[in-house]
DNA sequence: ATTAGCACTCAAAAGATTCGAGTGCTAATA
DNA sequence: TATTAGCACTCGAATCTTTTGAGTGCTAAT
């Protein structure tokens, strides 16, 4: 059933009660306390010969002399890994359920990131999907006023983008209905990258060489159209560090929240995420291993969410490494599922 | 020249002598320090008896007996009254000159914040400013494909609204090119708000009661006219206030940063100072003043910015009562100027 | 009106003491 | 051989004590 760890199940048994208990408490457990309160009856002596052993092999710890243990990194990771097997099942079935509508997408998202971090207490983070590999849907331009043009470009997934355009001449109705013919049938169904320069300048030719305002036009539509948005990302609970003492003398705190207030560390963890997708696109960071070396001394555990043709996000839970890996994992599944669900009924909230 | 404020020249000189050095260390000053480091050379037994007058009439205060003095609120409101009236002057050149343009203004305000944050290591907050009593300028309806319509609608200070909209069937070109002639030429010039329901059941009258179709769409575009978008407000620097002790420890420190993350309480903030309109659009807020209850003991000092057409929005600097008032209402002048000029020069970037 | 002088206060820093949870080891036990 | 009881020992944290020094208010002299 379970995978062996190369360690007896008395000494598994016990370091998953020396981490349980100081997932709770936040205290360095003692054998005395695993003595009483297991059901594995054992004196403390028992314990503390086991307790030994685990040191020896590295997955506890002993802050000073003459305390109780805590779990190392190394005990984290074993821990989350038998967790993980656990729950592999239920994880494979959560995943790549979402929908393929992005209006008014920020707003939920904000909110999912919200109440993940009400359920969980811990930090969380929502970075917006990127869409690079997206399609053009549908284009247009528009006359507001003799010098300026509106650029309406629809993307998959309904993403929109605009752009003001200045121009020094009006264009003129039969050139912009031209215009746009043009470029809804030549760009249409076209993928982001796809169009590049060259295409660019095969609509200028069609479109006529002659007028200069043209190209001006056709330059900043392309531009429009590539306009790279920065990863939109959306957090929330960073105050929740502030419940984890062992997070919160002056120094962490200071570089954790600052961390999510300018975002930019969080676009690695992003990257990182969506980069790396081993089981099943949830990874668990613990300690050092996390690539924002700001939290390296907590655990981040990180989500992709996909919502069709390769719209990427990355949903972050930030915590303290005694995290309650359990229940982040869970509601991690929840939140995707209610995503899911709010996002076919009503994509407009 | 200054204005009498009720206290003799040489009290004005030792408040704001203590105020001063209470601003640069943070530490209560006593008699001694004065005395030696300070132009009007009395002895520190005759700073002390000015001293107990000060406290008497409330200027300063004791934190404990056998300490230095500390500037009470109604000390720092003094002080900052005699800055104001400095001040004054350049204040007046500084206010009113933000330019008609709201094209990727986010990014804009985002940056400002930040800057903002970064010259006067305090927390800044930057709320985007508010078009309720906006124009319309430009209003479009585009078949995107059969079951879908955008609507763009173009504002004055160009700002841009869409919305897709589903539609059971297809609406029809001819339809389209009414509809988008009698949107325009009925609701161009007109101000948001008079664009009421009165409005919207004329124009289905006139579009043609028979189609179920048209209506829905317009109930669409009128919404979406209307939608208030929740005031967005950027915030930059908010660890700032962990370089200041006295607003550290954990209770204060969580408070103040989680009003800066939820940014609910913010918005208190702004619409406080855009409704008491003094000072010319300069406010500060000392300790209880501030309308924000968890920065009762901060100092809050906030700007109002305005581009045209009633298009205002509030500047904000939060920190601690010991606040370097001069740099910051310095500060706070440069920004406008800056914002004013990167605005007129480059409104896209 | 100003100042020197002095006794007094009190928070903060430094040091001393106590307390107790927890350990490792040894010897007894099953 | 594995487990356990017992005990001396360790050491951080909490508590209490002492010292220190900046600062005060008051009084008397200038």
């Amino acid at each position: 059933m379970t995978a062996d760890y190369g360690l007896s199940e008395r000494k598994l048994v016990i370091l998953q009660a020396i981490i349980k208990n100081y997932l709770e408490t936040g205290e360095p457990v003692g054998s005395r306390t695993l003595s009483k309160y297991t059901e594995l009856n054992l004196s403390s002596a028992t314990i503390r010969n086991e307790m030994a052993d685990l040191e020896d092999l590295g997955y506890i710890i002993q802050p000073h002399t003459s305390a109780g243990r805590i779990p190392s990194d190394k005990g984290y990771r074993l821990y989350v890994d038998m967790l993980m097997e656990d729950k592999e099942q239920e994880i494979i079935e959560m995943r790549d359920k979402m929908l393929e509508k992005a209006d008014k997408m920020d707003k939920m998202l904000k909110q999912a990131a919200k109440v993940l971090a009400t359920n969980t207490n811990y930090a969380t983070m929502v970075s917006a999907p990127i869409n690079s590999r997206n399609t053009l849907k549908f284009i247009q331009l528009s006359q507001v006023d003799e010098n300026q043009v509106v650029a309406v470009i629809v993307l998959g997934g309904n993403v929109i983008k605009n752009k003001m355009i200045d121009v020094g001449e009006s264009l003129g109705n039969e050139n912009l209905l031209k215009l746009n013919m043009l470029l809804n049938t030549t760009l249409n169904g076209m993928s982001v990258e796809a169009i590049n320069l060259g295409v660019i300048a095969r609509l200028k030719e069609q479109a006529g060489i002659h007028s200069e305002v043209i190209s001006q036009v056709l330059d900043a539509v392309a531009e429009t159209i590539h306009v790279e948005e920065d990863m939109e990302i959306y957090t929330s609970g960073a105050t929740n560090i502030f419940k984890y003492p062992e997070l919160t003398d002056k120094q962490s705190a200071q570089e954790i929240i600052h961390a999510f207030e300018e975002k930019q560390q969080l676009t690695e963890l992003v990257t990182e995420t969506l980069a790396s997708e081993d089981n099943h696109g949830i990874q668990v960071y613990i300690g050092d291993e996390t690539p924002v070396k700001t939290m390296k001394d907590c655990s981040v555990v990180t989500a992709t969410y996909e919502l069709g043709e390769g719209m990427k996000g990355t949903i972050g839970i930030i915590g303290p490494k005694r995290m309650d890996y359990e229940n982040v994992l869970k509601s991690l599944k929840i939140l995707q599922t209610e995503l899911d669900a709010i996002y076919k009924k009503d994509p407009d909230t």
